[in-house]
DNA sequence: AGTATGACACGAC
DNA sequence: AGTCGTGCCATAC
């Protein structure tokens, strides 16, 4: 199992009206330094809905790369909303909606 | 095999 | 608190 595919995999285990930061997901994978790594496995996503990478966000909680050049962050942000993450403009609450991954 | 790039994170100013 | 610079890992060419 390629890191790629763990980050896959832990993204698909965030729970929805959560979120996780890469830095997470990176800690998660085995790699607490690969926050890049991840971002790079989510630019390659090849299952986008299999991999809420929407879900994903930066270790300020601020929303990256997928509302860039898409700018289709609008549809995410109303996505991620209505699993129950109140988007602030561009960020979220980590104190409410970061992941624990206590499963 | 090496170089260059990238959806990040942390430290310091 | 916000902003700037550097470091880490993986991927792609």
């Amino acid at each position: 199992m390629n890191f790629r595919e763990r980050i896959y995999f832990l993204t698909r285990q965030i729970p929805p009206g959560k979120v996780a930061t890469y830095g997470q997901l990176a800690r998660l994978a085995g790699k607490p330094g690969a926050a890049r790594a991840v971002g790079a496995c989510m630019r390659v996503n090849p299952d986008a809905p299999t991999t809420p990478c929407h879900r994903v966000v930066a270790a300020d909680g601020s929303l990256h790369g997928f509302f860039g050049k898409h700018r289709l962050l609008d549809r995410k942000q109303a996505l991620l909303q209505t699993e129950g993450v109140v988007v602030c403009g561009d960020r979220v609450d980590l104190k409410q909606y970061l992941w624990e991954n206590d499963v």
